[in-house]
DNA sequence: ATTTCCATGATTGAGTTCCGATCGGTGACG
DNA sequence: CGTCACCGATCGGAACTCAATCATGGAAAT
């Protein structure tokens, strides 16, 4: 499995949900369209307040061709969603390739500056974070033990094996989910107390996710000079 | 500030945004009722497929129930929200009180193991991670620097100023925001791949925690004999 | 190469169904 | 017996459907 594999698969933009694959051109750019209406009717009246004829009316369509592509307004949050995480993951992976990270932790703080970038920039990133998780279809199940892999820890566990030779595993991705969920967690609250994001969170966040790196894969590392900050007891 | 103000104020079961406040007894009854039967429904449907005829079927009652004591039907899941969140404090109080902790991670611990135990008895205690937190009332305001404080993080700072001398401001205040942030994030994943709660994931919450204890306040307390688990390449 | 043509995909929006929310009438409490 | 609680038919509006219409792009004709 190569990074190109995992990274340019199935740049499909539509959800998984899509009652009808579009095939002429201009339904590929309408579907598109009414995502990017959700994603601003989302972060305009919130996640619950949204009707099918807002986003509609945003797209410039009508009710009916929000339903062609949709079975039901849950299913176009879903899809917004699954779009997110989508290019959350390709700026990861551009982010990476661009910055050449030397460590571990440089890779991990990329997809944190990622992370934050896309809250400031892309309108629904939010959904992120508040969107019910429980009905998302689960990409892979690793065999040996069964622990469910999300996208975002099943792509870093294989650039960090790739690049810097952590043992791809159970362990990796284990580790990997749970860094991931206790980065978006920091981070989100600081985008709840701030809409631009609270530097204190953002940093925290930082900190966190160094300490947990370096508590695992820190000392046999030694040779490529990890760089993770050391917590302290700031302020 | 003492803990019995914090834990024995506001034992109204009402959420926030009661319509009217029950007077006779047997209303009272019905507003609990209807929030078991929200709880109930939102286990098994789901976040946002949630009706109110389905609450007020399951709660032997009639529409015009739901809407004598909620303005509408977010309010109820608001409700639900913070009656989940106030028997959660509850019962960290309880069980503080029962454990009598000698450090300050016995106290996060037992946070912890109370967090756990309401997951899998508490009907719909998903709700506090999936809920949508943003419409949320600004419990309290830390007038110094403007972190806005949760109800559990400002009750564990009162516990850990009071029994262990920790200084209470802003900092404590914002770490406990944090501990809080990453436990959720991390136990409600551990939730989220197993219905009775994945150990892996719970043992790890536990760490994660102990570690940033310890790593704000593990020296100054060497007195007390901190009993953090330290941070290990377990597997 | 250009134009015509048309099968099929895409769009529409009035119409249907269903759900959120109301309110006047009935029953129960104290 | 006044007031509080409850009910459920009803209304308004949002979710969702479908038959009719329009647009597309490729094939056939020239």
């Amino acid at each position: 499995m190569s990074l190109s594999d995992l990274f340019e698969g199935d740049i499909v933009e539509a959800g998984a949900q899509v009652r009808i694959e579009p095939i002429q051109q201009r339904s590929t750019a309408r579907l598109s369209g009414l995502l990017d209406a959700t994603a601003i009717v989302v972060d305009e009246v919130g996640f619950d307040r949204i009707t099918t004829a807002m986003v509609a009316e945003r797209a410039g369509a009508s009710i009916g061709t929000v339903y062609r592509y949709y079975p039901d307004r849950v299913a176009v949050l879903h899809a917004l969603r699954e779009r997110v995480i989508q290019r959350y993951r390709l700026r990861v992976a551009r982010d990476i390739k661009l910055a050449d990270p030397k460590t571990p932790w440089e890779t991990i703080d990329c997809a944190i500056t990622a992370f934050v970038d896309m809250y400031r920039t892309e309108p629904g990133f939010r959904i992120m974070h508040f969107a019910d998780r429980e009905r998302l279809p689960i990409s892979a199940v690793s065999p040996a033990d069964g622990i469910e892999v999300g996208f975002l820890a099943g792509q870093l566990a294989v650039v960090l094996s790739e690049r810097f030779g952590l043992s791809y595993g159970p362990e990796l991705l284990f580790r990997l989910e749970v860094m991931v969920e206790m980065a978006a967690a920091v981070l989100s609250r600081g985008f709840q107390s701030d809409v631009m994001g609270d530097e204190r969170y953002i940093a925290e966040a930082r900190r966190v996710l160094s300490v947990y790196l370096a508590g695992y894969y820190g000392e046999e590392l030694e040779q490529h000079g990890t760089a993770a900050p050391v917590l302290e007891s700031a302020e």
